[in-house]
DNA sequence: TAGAAAGTTAACAATTATGTTAACTTAATC
DNA sequence: GATTAAGTTAACATAATTGTTAACTTTCTA
């Protein structure tokens, strides 16, 4: 099972809500996931990427946990503090 | 030259404020014409793709010709109007 | 060339993300 | 177990996107 699915099953089962919730925000959510573990596997704290953007570590808890909607610029800037940098294409 | 060159080279000779401006929000100006090109290629107006998006066709002109900042779900929806899916990466 | 369809831009209202503070919970380290 | 760092959530203010209308330009076609 990936990292992914183990997270959701987990979270599944002490939040109900989020069960309800993630079929429908699924993409957006499953970016804040990505956020959350490319911040983590370049061993940045949420306080340290919100020093970064100038702004709070709540706003970073945010983008993570509750991603149902964010700005392009707001992703391209998060991602930017790890060295990272945002891919997008569409796809059929 | 790609389309996108040709596109960019075109618009900064009878367009100076664009030519200033295009190198800061380079790749989210670059999601407006892959946008334009894909509806193009449906066979697509915008005043069809703005029925489908319960709105007018003022804005999708406006997401294509001014997209230094959107929102992940108006995006989204935008591709979904031509049967696309977005994809999001995190590249070095 | 005239008329219609398609696309663009500006301005303002409405909606929504983001900034911020404060209080709380969880995790880690002693 | 206490203390501190890290993370979460709620609430409100602020800033920005999106909705909408109207007027205009461009492109197509008959």
């Amino acid at each position: 099972m990936s990292d992914l699915q183990a997270y959701i099953s987990e979270r599944k089962k002490n939040d109900p809500e989020f069960a309800d919730r993630y079929e429908v925000g699924f993409r957006n959510f499953k970016i804040g996931v990505l956020l959350k573990q490319a911040r983590e596997k370049a061993g940045l704290t949420q306080s340290e990427v919100a020093e970064q953007l100038n702004t709070k570590k709540t706003a970073v808890s945010r983008i993570e946990n509750h991603a149902e909607d964010i700005r392009l610029s707001t992703l391209e800037k998060y991602a930017n503090t790890f060295g990272k940098r945002l891919k997008i294409e569409l796809v059929d």
